[in-house]
Order: C-alpha cells, then sequence, then structure tokens
RNA sequence: GCCCAGAUAGCUCAGUCGGUAGAGCAGAGGACUGAAAAUCCUCGUGUCGGCAGUUCGAUUCUGUCUCUGGGCA
C-alpha cells in the first residue's frame, strides 16, 4: 500500500521535563494560545484515587483544558505502556479530527516515546511466569537467569547489566512467549514508527531551582493531606499494592506502619523525587529533537515556537 | 574557671602501630521497548581545626590555642 503524501501528519505538541519543572501550568498556559487537548502521559496519573501524591491536573484545570489518560483505573489494577499507547493513539487522531491539537504532557519517558514511535512486536507481561522466573533465581542461586539469557539471547544479555532482575526476567520472557529474541525484535523496530508532526519541548530549571521546587512542592503534597489520601487508599486495598510502591506513596505507607518518623517520611519524599527527576533528565536529554526551555523565563519562547509550527 | 571527649569529603563517621586517607548518605553522570514515579550501572584530593615542637618524614606523637559537646564548680 501505498501512503498518499498529501495526508498531512496530525500535529502534536510534546510537553515533557522532569517532575516540579511545570509542566501543568505550561499546558494551562498554551490554552490560553491554542485549541489543545491534554494526554497526560504519566504512568501514575492513570490512577483514580491518586491525585495530591501524582499531582494531577486539579479538576479546576481540567475545566479549563480537557484532559485524557487520567482516572482510566483503581490502584489495584495493572498498566503497562501497551495500553497506554493502545489507548493513546485513537485519542491523537480523534483530537485532531476535532480541529484541537493533542498536547502530550507528562514525565514518564517512555511512555512518550512509544506513543510516538510505537512499540516493537513483543507480547504483553506474563506476572506467572514473571514469579516463576524469580522464584527460579532465588532457589538455584544468583546469576541462574542471567547465564540462561545469555544461552539463548546473548545479544539482550550484553546490553543488560547483571543485576538488573527485571530487565533479565523480561528479556527472557519475550524468548519463551515467542521463541525470538528480544534484541531481534528490538533491532527491528526502534520507535521508528512516527506518523505524526511533532514539536517537542522540554521543560526544566537549573538544577538548584529544580531541586527547591521539588522540596517545596513536596511540603506542599503533605499540606494538602497526602497522608489522608494514602490512609484513603489502605482502608480498601492492600499494602502490597503495586500502584502504592509508587514514589510518594511507598514512604507514607512505612510512616504509617510506624518505620519511619514523620520528619524521615518528608525527607525521603523529598530525596526520591529528586533523584527521580534526574533519571528523567538523562531519559529527555538522549530524546531526539527537543528543544529545551528554562521555566524560569522562557516560556513565551515555547508560544513563540507553536506558532511557527503551526503554520508551517 | 577546671576536668573529660571530640574536631578527617557537603553530612554522619571510620582509619592511619608515623610514609599525606575511605565508607554510608548527599551530590554528579549513565542505561532503559508491555513493571518505567519501576529496575539497574559508574564516579570519592579532602589546608585530616590553627600554630609550634620531635622526626628524614606528622593527619597520626608532644605542647599550645580555637571551636563543639558532656561533666564538675
Amino acid at each position: 500500500m501505498i501512503m498518499d503524501k498529501s495526508i498531512k501528519k496530525p500535529k502534536v505538541i510534546v510537553v515533557c521535563g522532569p517532575t516540579g519543572s511545570g509542566k501543568t501550568s505550561l499546558a494551562m498556559m498554551l490554552a490560553g494560545h491554542f485549541p489543545i487537548e491534554v494526554i497526560s502521559a504519566d504512568s501514575r496519573q492513570v490512577y483514580r484515587m491518586m491525585d495530591i501524591g501524582t499531582a494531577k491536573a486539579t479538576a479546576e484545570e481540567q475545566t479549563v483544558v480537557r484532559h485524557h489518560m487520567i482516572d482510566l483505573i483503581d490502584p489495584d489494577q495493572e498498566f503497562s505502556v501497551a495500553e497506554f499507547v493502545d489507548q493513546a493513539r485513537p485519542l491523537i487522531t480523534e483530537i485532531s479530527a476535532r480541529g484541537h491539537i493533542p498536547c502530550i504532557v507528562g514525565g514518564t519517558g517512555l511512555y512518550i516515546r512509544a506513543l510516538l514511535g510505537g512499540l516493537a512486536d513483543l507480547p504483553n507481561g506474563d506476572n506467572a511466569l514473571r514469579q516463576q522466573l524469580h522464584k527460579r533465581e532465588k532457589n538455584d542461586g544468583e546469576g541462574t537467569l542471567y547465564r540462561l539469557l545469555q544461552s539463548i539471547d546473548p545479544g539482550a544479555a550484553e546490553s543488560i547489566h547483571p543485576n538488573n532482575l527485571v530487565r533479565i526476567v523480561r528479556a527472557i520472557e519475550v524468548f519463551e512467549l515467542t521463541g525470538k529474541r528480544m534484541s531481534d525484535l528490538k533491532k527491528a523496530h526502534q520507535f521508528a514508527h512516527n506518523n505524526y508532526d511533532v514539536i517537542k519541548f522540554a521543560f526544566n530549571f537549573p538544577r538548584e531551582e529544580l531541586f527547591a521546587r521539588i522540596n517545596q512542592r513536596t511540603l506542599q503534597m503533605f499540606d494538602e493531606g497526602l497522608v489522608a489520601e494514602v490512609e484513603n487508599l489502605v482502608k480498601k486495598y492492600s499494602f502490597s499494592t503495586k500502584s502504592l510502591q509508587t514514589l510518594g506513596y511507598r514512604e507514607v505507607l512505612r510512616y504509617l506502619k510506624g518505620e519511619i518518623n514523620a520528619e524521615q517520611m518528608v525527607s525521603d519524599v523529598q530525596k526520591f523525587t529528586r533523584h527521580y527527576a534526574k533519571r528523567q533528565l538523562t531519559w529527555f536529554r538522549t530524546e531526539p529533537e527537543i528543544i529545551w526551555v528554562d521555566s524560569t523565563n522562557e516560556s513565551g519562547k515555547v508560544v513563540q515556537s507553536i506558532d511557527n509550527y503551526i503554520l508551517r
């Protein structure tokens, strides 16, 4: 089938960056200039009842701009990149058809990359198999799974550190489920599926300022009742619920169990959020064709770039 | 004022029987395709509080001063 080149690719705006860099407020600002709808690219905002700790856009903000991919599932349900892509891709088409511009806003780098570039032809995760593999590593000794991976998919083994069990298990899982090597399937793909006309911004502050904002915002979350939010969640869900192992929630859980005191809880959340922001920056730095914007004083630059982008 | 204990990396501390020093945390950098707010990797030169003495050589021993705890008055 030959693609009709006269059909334009849908225009898509991406606003990413580390946590606490002001992505949401930028989106609100953009909404005043352009007919956007927000597609949240955030692996935790998909959970209902997890509002404060995930810094979800407020109900009020959501009436100003339409938000998608928020509050999709309950905290005891599981989610994945694949589900995100399956649901978000049609949204881009719908929003464009309405004459609006989809604006992807979020900090989950993998979700954004996969939404724009598609996913390789890999199978879904299989919890039973994963558990079984973990058990095997535990019974047969450290390094068992890595050696297994070396024999079935040397390419994957080479790119995965022997200590990274999560990745090792995944690569073995792919082989068990498909009979194909993950390294081959990935090589054939490489996020090359891009059928959108994308303009990407990464919003950030100078490091010190970003960290100060994170510390401040964490305090604010506690003021707004993060502990009560978690207390409410554990009334309905078990302490071991996967979604509650999220940064912020995890530390409150430890506090509720009496493992740490309030002061420790707050400083831990601040610390782990700083670490997280750093990992996000590492991810976004390698993202191609990204326009870096200093949140302190360059928001205007974004509006201007989008103006040019829409006209082109 | 006197006695005791400290003073070593941004923080908490270890150590050097005298040959200029190393952990944890913080911090920095990196990886990442259905768990991704997850998971994993790499990175440690600092007047060893100041000054003087002993010594070939002092962060280490001695003296003294300063500071910080604790105790006694």
